[in-house]
Formats: C-alpha cells, structure tokens, sequence
DNA sequence: ACAGGATGCCTAGCGCCGCTAGAATCCCTG
DNA sequence: CAGGGATTCTAGCGGCGCTAGGCATCCTGT
C-alpha cells in the first residue's frame, strides 16, 4: 500500500505547488497574469493537470483565499498572544496582514462567494479569526452582543482597509482614522 | 455650424447608449458577461466604434462607476434633506443604495483604481457623496477632525455593506449591526 | 459643381483566455 | 507478461479584448 500512498502524497505536493505558484502571481502581478497555461508551465506539467486538483480557476482562487484566512486567523492569535493583546494590537495585525498582501487580501473578500462566517459549515480558520477578533474585543464591549460588535468592528477595519488600499481615503490618513476606530471601540 | 453640432449631439447620445447597455447587462449578469461584442450588437454599431468613445472595456465601467457616484450623492442628498435628515436616515439611504444595485456599488468600489476621494482633482460627485455624509454627522461629532471621522464612518458603512453582499456575514443581522454602528457614532 | 482630403465606420483577424475531448502512455494487478 | 485503469498529454473549441486597414460618406476649397 506504499506506492499509493507515495502517489497520493506526491498529488498532494503538486497541489501545493499549483496554490502556492497561484498565489505568488497574483501578488506579484494580479490575478489576470494568472493564466491556467502559466501555472502549468510553473507546475511542470500540462494543463489539463490542473483541472484533475481544481474544478477550475475560480477553485485555485477559492484555495488560496482559504490559505489567506487560516493565516489570519494566526497573524490575529499571536497579536491577541503578545504583550497588549487589545484590540488596538489585534487590529493592527489584521491591518498589517491586509497591507502586506493585498492581493490575498482582496482575494479572500472579493470572489469566493460561498464562504459565510457565522454558519455551522463556516471553515475553521474563518471561525477562528472571528473568535480571535471577539475576544480581543470582549474586555472593552459593555453591550451584552458581543457577536455582532464584533461584525461591526470586523467590517470597519475591513472598510478602512479596502477603502484605503482602493485610493477612495487619502493613504496618509490611515493610522489616524485606525486610532478614530479604536477610540469609538473602547468605551459602552 | 448645425450638421457638427447635431452630429456632436448624436454621438454623446451613443455613448449615453453603451453605458446604459453596459450598466443593465452588468447589473443583470454580471460584468463577464458585458461583452465588447454584446455592446455593440446593443447599440447597433460595430466593435471598433465602442473604441472611438471608451479606451477599453476599464473606461466603459470607470464611466458606469462615476454615473453610480453621481446617483449615491443624489440619494444621499435627499435623505438628508428628509424629515430627520440625522446620520441614520443617510446610512440607510446609503445601504439601500448599495443592496438595490450591488453591482453598480461593487463597480463603485473596486476597480476603476484612479478615484481618489479627498484630492483636488476628485470627481465632483465623489467630494459631493462624502459632503452629505459629513453634514449628517456634524451635529453628533464632537471632535474636532470631522473629516476623518467622516471617513471612518464611510468606511465602516462600506465594510458593512461588502461583507454582508458577499455572504461574510449573517444577512439577517444585517439591521442589527447598523444600528450598532450608528450607536458608536452617536456620541462624543 | 466638383475634385480631394478628412472623418467615420466596418470587415477581418490577432493573440490570448478558460476549458475539454480523445489519444497515448504508464503502471498496477492477476 | 498480458489486460485494464489511472494518469497525462496533444490538440482544439468557442469566446474574449482589441486593432489594422479598407471603404464609404461627407465637408471643404476652387
């Protein structure tokens, strides 16, 4: 049973390869420089190779924005691990992480629409990020509907960062409508 | 001097034409299937004269995103001329706006990358959106950097707004978490 | 009134896209 | 070592955004 095993693993390294080759050309250049030709090429095999891991492009997208979430998910849980851990901290990571990567980012909020959040069938890391955001929140929420202030605040931070990043706020002004966020956060 | 003036007439017609065609084919299906080739079959000329009024495809839904900002300030404008007129009546008029032509909205907000909001040469009906906005908040604003907060309140209506379309959130809680968000900014 | 040039429009086609059918090859099984 | 699945490849389909080049049409100057 070795030798399936061994091919099992090597298909799965190619998948790998496929999302890893996926992400690192859309970062660079944009999801349309993105070609199904160009990640075979990467790949080192032909094209149709690709649709036997992903129904199509749309899927290798969807894959690499669940990679972006559960890397999220972890840059939020060391922030809310360090020294501060509040909101503040926890915040500038999810900023940090959406500016270091704004491809993946984009590609995690645009696109790929079947992922919801509060849903039994949610994907962990997406759960995760939201838990991490909620309970860095907690200490500071009075309101007795964590969940939702949570959503809110999610949805602010995602504003100001794809408002930003779109050129639709002047790129200077971002620290500062950051502080103007946290400060209507910490109180009630 | 008549004939030029009457031709001049008829093309912007035309060009009124494709941006209407590009406008309801995208709002009904999506911009994949706003074609080069559908438009012209819409307006009843051939390909190559779309490109005599548009550089591409980019331009075409540039021009659809600007005719949306024109119309988001129109509506914001007659909210705040309501009967309350308060930040409420403005991020509903806003969130309508946004639910009854999501793609005109995402159109708005993503692509079309050369629109900058607080700038000299920003597009009127951009400064006039954000005026509104502003103007509604001032009386609740105690601080003294309206614009910003402005923009921050912008953004988490944005961010509200993207992430319940795309399914990131809980449609139903859609009403809670405005009002969440309009108690954050009720006071100080 | 009419030649000549500018203008406006169309036909045709280029290179590329996502995706797939069917042939060919490889490798496990009996 | 032969049969049969699984795997991978070659080749190509239809459609995309966009453009070159030719034709017709209209304005202009004599």
């Amino acid at each position: 049973m070795s030798i399936r095993e061994r091919r099992e693993r090597e298909r799965q390294d190619r998948e790998r390869l496929i999302v890893r080759a996926a992400r690192e050309f859309a970062e660079a250049e944009g999801w349309d420089a993105v070609t199904t030709r160009r990640l075979a090429e990467q790949i080192e095999y032909s094209q149709p190779v690709l649709y036997s891991h992903f129904k199509g492009k749309d899927a290798i997208m969807a894959a690499v924005a669940l990679e972006g979430f559960a890397e999220l998910a972890a840059a939020l849980r060391e922030a809310r691990a360090g020294s501060s851990g509040g909101p503040a901290a926890v915040a500038a990571a999810y900023v940090r992480f959406a500016e270091e990567q704004p491809v993946l980012y984009e590609t995690m909020f645009t696109g790929a629409v079947d992922l919801t959040f509060a849903s039994p069938e949610t994907p962990a890391p997406l759960r995760e990020g939201f838990r991490e955001l909620r309970e860095a929140l907690r200490p500071v929420i009075g309101s007795d509907d964590l969940d939702a202030e949570t959503e809110v605040f999610w949805a602010s931070l995602h504003g100001l960062v794809t408002l930003t990043r779109g050129g639709r706020l002047p790129r200077d002004g971002h620290p500062r409508r950051l502080e103007l966020l946290l400060r209507r956060f910490s109180t009630t």
